[in-house]
RNA sequence: GCCCCCAUCGUCUAGUGGCCCAGGACGCAUCCCUUUCAAGGAUAAAACCGGGAUUCGAAUUCCCGUGGGGGCACCA
């Protein structure tokens, strides 16, 4: 059985910062298009002029590229079907807007945003839910063409049909059926000349030849009217896809600002532009994000290749998912084991240099061994590395004395390690932990101190990756030098 | 207030009438390994929202509650 190729688009506003609901719709409109050998496309649905924010569209290109979900077509790649903002289509709409006037499923609207604050007040004093009262739907077509020559500013509206039930068809929920009369006569296009969503969204996913329609569960209120609209149009529709939503971690409503900022403070973020400084890969958030929403039963670490080859829109879940930021950690950590050394290393190099390390490359790749599997984050390649970095390290006094000795005992430790060690021609792994061994063997110490001591000594830290490969990259000379500076601080 | 959607371990989820006294993953706990921190290995605790109905049989179908979420703009 061939598969129809899949046309899917991500159309984000840019309206704010990117955050992980479009990301993740992002993913599965890629993953889709990917695995039917279809085409992912970007579109800026920027209509509303008051709420555009400058950066934000680049902000979106550049957080979809750093995910690795590169779009066929896009504002700044073009594509046959463009132009893919949609302020540049105005034309298109407006165009569309008419064809619906003619066939009598809109109509020009006189009404002023006065009058109809006025209407809504009066009828909320009634108790009545608020609605478009109608006043130009009844307007005769002859009526409405003489006020436009009039030259009074008008808007169109739809004409939702008033009676019996709209049945619009989730693939994930199924039908769902509404009254009619819940609906109001919709605002196509403004006295600005712009299209709402509604209309620019069923106008451009046409054209723009859109097979799958994902997006979020927030539109499931409007999906009828968006049928509608599309039926209007004598069009056939796309497939429907409404995804869930995100519930901030505790899964008691969704992701404020308020939340955002509290993620931040504990090294995460919901805003895809904040992972790179986080230390985050686009791995990791990747298979993080896909989970969530999408059921695997097994097997659940995959590479982009493995979640196209896995993916199935109906793996999808509607229910809403909690975020959960330690499952961030997981992916990320998992992910970074998985990576081949000069990979890791390319990928850690910056967070040295963002601390003005010089970072010397021969010795960056000799560390990743070490460090490898203590990495949850990318910048954690600082707390476990940076000493290799830096010509010497100042070790707090108290990290230098080892459990249950004073400094005195513990100069003593230091200064036979450092006549052992600067007996060796040499400083690596295999010939200096044999003699150290041997030196805690027939004392009365523990490894655990005498090791303790020496880390400290040569890394600065109490916590460190394995003490004699790391002396093996830091070399011979600097492990002397920081030992006898370690026995000056303990002797003072 | 009205409308729509959702409901399995703390969390993400598998499960589409018998294979389920419910599987995996995160997290948590214990143990092993161990010079620190990790990683790794092993083990454990942990869930079908409630009530009806259908059926020989329901986590799985239907109805009613309850809880949660979303929407009711010349915003998307």
């Amino acid at each position: 059985m061939t598969i129809k190729p899949a046309r899917t688009r991500i159309a984000p506003s840019p309206t704010g910062h990117m955050h992980l609901g479009t990301a993740r719709t992002a993913l599965y409109d890629y993953l889709l298009a990917k695995k039917t050998g279809g085409q992912f496309i970007l579109r800026i649905e920027d209509t509303d002029l008051k709420r555009t924010v400058p950066g934000a569209e680049q902000e979106i290109m550049d957080g979809l590229r750093w995910l690795g979900l590169n779009y066929d077509e896009g504002p700044d790649v073009g594509g046959k079907f463009g132009p893919y903002r949609q302020t540049e289509r105005r034309e298109i709409y407006a165009q569309h807007a008419k064809v619906l006037v003619e066939k009598g499923h809109a109509y020009p609207c006189f009404c002023t945003p006065d009058t109809l604050e006025k209407t809504k007040q009066e009828q909320m004093k009634r108790k009545e839910n608020p609605h478009y009262d109608g006043t130009c739907r009844v307007l005769s077509p002859d009526e409405a063409a003489r006020k436009i020559a009039n030259g009074e500013a008008y808007i169109v509206r739809f004409k939702m049909p008033q009676e019996g039930v709209t049945v619009a068809h989730d693939h994930l929920r199924g039908d769902i059926s509404t009254e009619n009369k819940q609906f109001n006569d919709q605002v196509l296009l403004k006295t600005d000349g712009l299209p709402t969503y509604h209309l620019a969204a069923m106008v451009d996913d046409h054209e723009m030849g859109i097979t799958h329609v994902l997006r979020g569960s927030e539109w499931l209120g409007t999906f009828p009217l968006h049928v509608n609209i599309v039926r209007a149009f004598g069009w056939h529709e796309p497939i429907w896809v409404h995804l869930s939503v995100f519930l901030k971690p505790t899964g008691k409503g969704k992701m404020s600002k308020r939340e955002a900022a509290d993620a931040m403070k504990d090294g995460y973020s919901i805003f895809i532009k904040d992972m790179p400084a986080l230390g985050f890969t686009p791995e990791g958030s990747l298979n993080w994000m896909a989970l969530m929403g999408w059921g695997v039963a097994e097997d659940d670490v995959m590479s982009m290749e493995e979640m196209i080859e896995r993916f199935s829109v109906d793996g999808l879940t509607p229910s809403p998912a909690a975020i959960n930021f330690q499952r961030l950690d997981h992916f990320n950590s998992t992910h970074i084991r998985l990576m081949n050394a000069d990979d890791l290393a390319s990928r850690i190099k910056p967070y040295f240099e963002r601390e003005n390390l010089k970072v010397d490359d021969a010795i960056l790749l000799k560390m990743i061994p070490l460090i490898r599997e203590r990495l949850v984050t990318l910048d954690d390649c600082l707390a476990f590395g940076s000493f290799f970095f830096k010509e010497n390290v100042t070790p707090l006094p108290e990290d230098l004395i080892a459990k249950g000795l004073d400094s005195k005992q513990s100069a003593e430790i230091a200064i036979k390690s450092y006549e052992i060690l600067s007996a060796l021609s040499e400083i690596n792994h295999i010939v200096a932990e044999p003699p150290m061994r041997a030196y805690v063997e027939q004392s009365a110490l523990s490894a655990n101190q005498v090791f303790g001591i020496l880390r400290a000594a040569v890394t600065g830290q109490k916590v460190s990756p394995p003490l004699f490969e790391s002396m093996e990259i830091i070399g011979r000379e600097k492990v002397l030098q920081r030992l006898k500076n370690a026995i000056e601080i303990l002797q003072r």
